[in-house]
DNA sequence: CCTTTATTTCGGTAATGACTGAAACAACAG
DNA sequence: CTGTTGTTTCAGTCATTACCGAAATAAAGG
């Protein structure tokens, strides 16, 4: 596939950008919204070629895309080449994503504040009230932490089906 | 508030680092830290000082977060400087920053992604297949949205109170 | 082994984004 | 109107990150 249609050369344009503002590398998204589109694993010269990156680029881009489970290689028969391929399923993807981002971004963070407020000095002039403060972020962090869990339990059809409930989905959070 | 204690200071670096993470410039966000845990609003000059950042760039960040509606002037009599205090309920504020993301960074790929589909030739070879594959990923963040949009309308202490739920969450998302 | 083919690592370079200080601008007080 | 104080804009600089090509490494096959 070295030379691409307007929709989807547009499509990894688009997907890179996307990814630039959720602080993901262009290059690595590009990638993956190739090899997403791709009705066959590429190898990675054949990548390297199609969207004219270095091969080198492909190389460390290609680690950090399989480091997130999103992409896989996959082997041709009497090639020893790798090929990738992307997650095709768009909800486990999705659930990939959250899964890597809580654990390398948000976790963190929550330790980080966890520890924060260990470390107040009691006798600061003002403490009770950043403590306070720092307690309620902590807090609000491990709720999500905590409803991320619960949600990650629901299997991908049964959330399927609570999407499609519209606007009756108020009343069945509100509802209990 | 020239100077910090050690926990401010490390939370205020940690929420910087986590603000890159996630594709916000790293003083941005240690300003927001600034002013969510102080005790009372601060004018440019005092948190360019806390900061030692430029007056200049501190300027820019804080019309960033004012933009963002995370952080809000606020006036001292008799004085006519600007003071700025960050919103100080977090769920609060984590509406405003979903909201805020969704407009600026989601939609919009929605829409190319429309644009994509709409523009995909028919007569090229294996367009069925790409037209699939894009149409499922455009249904699916369609979905999010509606989702998104739905979940807006629950007020906070309903959506605490779900949250509380801890592993009941799965049955009542489940069970309609 | 040696050759061929594929991949990764790495030092240097290019591109991007962040930051600064100076200058322009705005608002007000006297 | 003029001086003072506060804010924003902007051109240039600095730092970070992404990227490349060359060399090193790895994994076969002959």
């Amino acid at each position: 596939m070295p030379e691409l249609d307007d929709a989807t050369r547009s499509f990894i344009l688009h997907w890179g950008e996307m990814g630039t503002r959720w602080g993901i590398n262009r290059t690595v998204a590009q990638i993956h919204a190739l090899l997403f589109i791709a009705p066959e694993p590429m190898n990675a010269e054949e990548i390297s070629a199609t969207l004219h990156v270095s091969r080198s680029n492909v190389s460390t881009s290609l680690r950090e895309l399989v480091g997130w489970r999103i992409v896989r290689t996959v082997q041709q028969l009497g090639d020893r080449r790798d090929y990738y391929e992307a997650l095709g399923d768009v909800w486990e993807m999705a659930r990939i994503i959250a899964e890597e981002r809580k654990k390398r971004e948000f976790d963190p963070t929550v330790t980080a504040l966890r520890e924060c407020i260990g470390t107040l000095d009691e006798a600061a002039p003002g403490s009770e009230e950043k403590r306070r403060k720092l307690t309620e972020m902590l807090a609000f962090m491990e709720t999500v932490s905590d409803v991320y869990e619960q949600l990650r339990r629901v299997p991908t059809p049964a959330l399927r089906k609570f999407a499609k409930l519209g606007s009756k989905i108020p009343r069945v959070i509100g509802g209990g």
